[in-house]
DNA sequence: CGTTTCTTTGAGAGGGGTCAACATTCGTGG
DNA sequence: CCACGAATGTTGACCCCTCTCAAAGAAACG
């Protein structure tokens, strides 16, 4: 990793436009300290970092897709999240990343080393306490999550996750997908045969419209709150 | 809640004999700052807290064990945590708490005001590093989890809780069970049938031996090891 | 020692998985 | 701008793992 297009640029607290500027955590950490920020890109599929490989890096994206996930040993894959502009991910308390992380499509990524974070927590409470919340808000989306994949029916999980990805993608009452069918399924725990029979019917139903498979607008969004239990 | 037999005392930085004092972190916490503990107990079943009730308390396990959940709106149900003795739970970044918890058998816990820790955290830099590396604990058993429940058997989700609990609460190479087949459904998203016939099986093959339903002993951990995939 | 709760086991059903074929979309180069 | 090929998505048929429902057995508790 790391062969790419690289440009350094020193940070003062947002650097390039993001589509959601009012949730910008990253800033609220970097900007406190001063720190180095680098831009950096990955294209499509292009591994970001692997499973319990050193966490050297904390991760926000700019513009893409990433998806965090981990595998068992007979290539069974579990998508714990997606990343999308504005979110900081690959965080780490400890010195290894628990997920690989992959682009989902060309994606590009601002990037601090981790020993500059943790540095700078060690001298500013302000930074330590956001690198406790952002941790925690991870926690709290793997807890819904568990809920999730423990719990619900495949329509449910669907329901659940189109209402997620429009809440935090959707522009003008519109959604474009980044990740395909398989990625879903990954992520809900479900093959991407369920997925795509879930989508189907909702579609049939009216609930949703297409316009190509990953251009998806809500029309219902209540009876999809109601489908999520 | 709070309604029961009430110890104050100020701690020092260990009051209670834990089973693993070595993995002590609340102590680590409390100890720096000079916090008061109090102690509690709650009857098996009692709830400690709801899910979104505010967060005022942080709790750790003296003796007796906790399960934490989140409901759907029918009933069901997915245990997010078993808490053991020397276990911290109920630690929010937030204001309120993310799932229920409840005593599963007789539980006497140490706790503090989560106010003082926050204090506490702002003025000692090692005590904010102390509470964002408990939430990151927690978060690498939620990734670990939502793999088990995305995407694993029955059969490798019973191995998995097998050798989960060997590890945190075995003593000379048998372990007790705190909780019925039906908290273990809930936690490895099972049915509680599905639990026992998974168990019986394990039984059969000589890889586990029973005295009481809930006395096991693990009479081969490869086998186990490899079945979790 | 009786009662209640918990666990085991069986039989049958169903939701989602698997395998396969076809359709659509997208990227690429003519 | 279109044509082609590859990747992605949809749909169908069938199957199997786990769930549901039921009953008997074992353990815990007063």
């Amino acid at each position: 990793m790391l062969t790419q297009s690289l440009t350094t640029s020193t940070v003062a607290s947002r650097v390039s436009p993001l589509p959601y500027p009012a949730l910008d955590q990253f800033g609220a950490v970097t900007g406190h300290a001063g720190l180095i920020a680098t831009e950096f890109s990955y294209k499509k599929d292009e591994e970001i970092y692997g499973e319990d490989e050193p966490a050297e890096y904390v991760y926000q994206v700019i513009s893409g897709a990433v998806r965090s996930y981990k595998l068992l040993s007979d290539g069974r894959r579990q998508i714990g999240a997606f990343h999308l502009p504005g979110d900081v991910f690959g965080l780490e308390s400890g010195a290894s990343h628990r997920l690989a992380a992959e682009a989902i499509i060309d994606t590009t990524v601002r990037l601090v080393k981790r020993r500059s974070l943790e540095q700078a927590a060690g001298i500013d409470v302000k930074v330590a306490r956001n690198l406790w919340t952002m941790t925690a808000g991870d926690l709290r989306h793997a807890e819904d999550h568990m809920l999730l994949l423990g719990r619900k029916t495949a329509m449910e999980r669907v329901a659940t996750f189109l209402l997620e990805m429009d809440r935090r993608l959707a522009v003008a009452g519109m959604m474009a997908l980044p990740m395909c069918r398989r990625d879903i399924g990954d992520y809900l725990g479900l093959t991407l045969e369920t997925v795509s029979r879930a989508l189907s019917q909702l579609h049939a139903q009216g609930v949703l419209g297409f316009s190509g498979a990953r251009q998806i607008v809500l029309r219902n969004r209540q009876r999809l709150h109601n489908m999520d239990a």
